[in-house]
DNA sequence: GAATAATCAGAATTAGAACTCTTAATCTGA
DNA sequence: TCAGATTAAGAGTTCTAATTCTGATTATTC
């Protein structure tokens, strides 16, 4: 992406970027078509093209931006000591409705992003580390919130997959949206996070004493 | 799809289906190029629409098959009692254990499902129907197999959101591959297991005890 | 072993969307 | 105000991959 020098094209570049996300919410980034994306703003091709190296660059650009904002905004909530610390119940809880919130306005791009076509390059990247950004500064507080013979045995290993499995439903939810709880529901943030904080409570010794060797199927 | 009548013309579809199968472990629908499948299975362009209306139309019978197989594979399963009755915990890990298995061989497949552009079709709701034929099957056995007191309490629900996270998590790393947990690492399906059946089992009054009321984010 | 139907071959066509390129307009600084 | 730099217009080009179409080839039937 090319800077802009005047204000007009800085104007323009802030105008493709949000008619863009408005176009996200119908289409993915296949279906985005630049002829479009230039009719809707009142531009043309050339100025899009003065702009940005190509379409690809554009919509990496266009993630790049919520990521970043994205972090800094996690960033924030930490340093200014947003997180409830309580109990691990309303920790995470805290954790699920903001993440909830962020898959609501965002569920165009996150959608579109899922389904970016990546044969080499892994474009899912930068939102992936937003995954690991979060599990990195809720670990310690978990950790802490926990029981000490929960904490003991593996509560890290854990906590990884509840994240991984919060994130997974949420990215199915907006990706194929296949109930019976959606995105939208009110019930939804309750149910991911009693599930999850279950999941980190309990002890291995729990599963181990429950669940005798099955036969495969 | 038009029938064919000689078999020559039934062992090329076959044919057209098994590479096509094999292509997708490395593309998705959209990079699975027409072209190419003819070349692969050392037949011709003219061959391929002589059998398929569209690409779409091929698409759409590829998915079919596998969710007919798929289905008949299931209904078998618990018409001869394979299911284990002895503990939700057993039962569970044999359901993830049949369901991983599944994602395993089928991982192309299912990943180009995820990923294949729906503007009005949805295209992924045969597979959706799927987890839904899944759950009905398996939401008696749960029941049983619940202690009276967490039965009494939206058990149904919660076993319906577990299966939604179940197979949400599975989807995503199949689609994306976030980690730390991969669809063909050994430790997945027991983490899987053990948190469904933990959050199955648990009480509505374990999370209103635990969860007071947090400021919204 | 013709006659007819089914299938295959594959060059040519089409279609859609990204991108280029040249000319015109607009801005900026002196 | 005007010269040079930046930006915008948008018709035209290019590229890619699906699809069409017509003449062979192969199977089936009587």
């Amino acid at each position: 992406m090319r800077p802009a020098q005047q204000l007009r094209s800085r104007k323009l570049i802030v105008e493709f970027f949000n008619e863009a996300l408005a176009l996200l919410k119908d289409v993915d980034f296949d279906g985005l078509s630049i002829d479009t994306l230039c009719e809707r703003t009142s531009s043309t091709i050339g100025a899009f093209y003065s702009r940005f190296e190509n379409k690809e660059a554009f919509v990496d650009a266009l993630q790049l931006i919520l990521v970043r904002a994205t972090r800094q905004r996690i960033e924030a909530d930490y340093a200014t000591n947003a997180a409830p610390t309580d109990s691990l119940e309303s920790f995470i809880g805290w954790i699920v409705k903001g993440a909830i919130s962020w898959y609501r306005r965002n569920e165009g791009v996150i959608r579109a992003s899922l389904r970016r076509t990546n044969k080499e390059a892994d474009t899912w990247i930068p939102m992936r580390d937003l995954v690991g950004v979060q599990a990195a500064h809720a670990l310690p507080y978990i950790m802490r919130l926990l029981p000490s013979d929960a904490a003991a045995n593996g509560a890290e290993e854990r906590v990884r997959f509840a994240f991984q499995m919060l994130f997974g439903t949420m990215n199915n939810m907006v990706l194929i949206n296949p109930g019976p709880f959606g995105i939208h529901d009110p019930e939804t943030p309750r149910m991911l996070a009693s599930s999850i904080a279950q999941f980190i409570r309990s002890t291995p010794s729990d599963a181990k004493r429950r669940v005798p060797p099955s036969r495969a199927r």
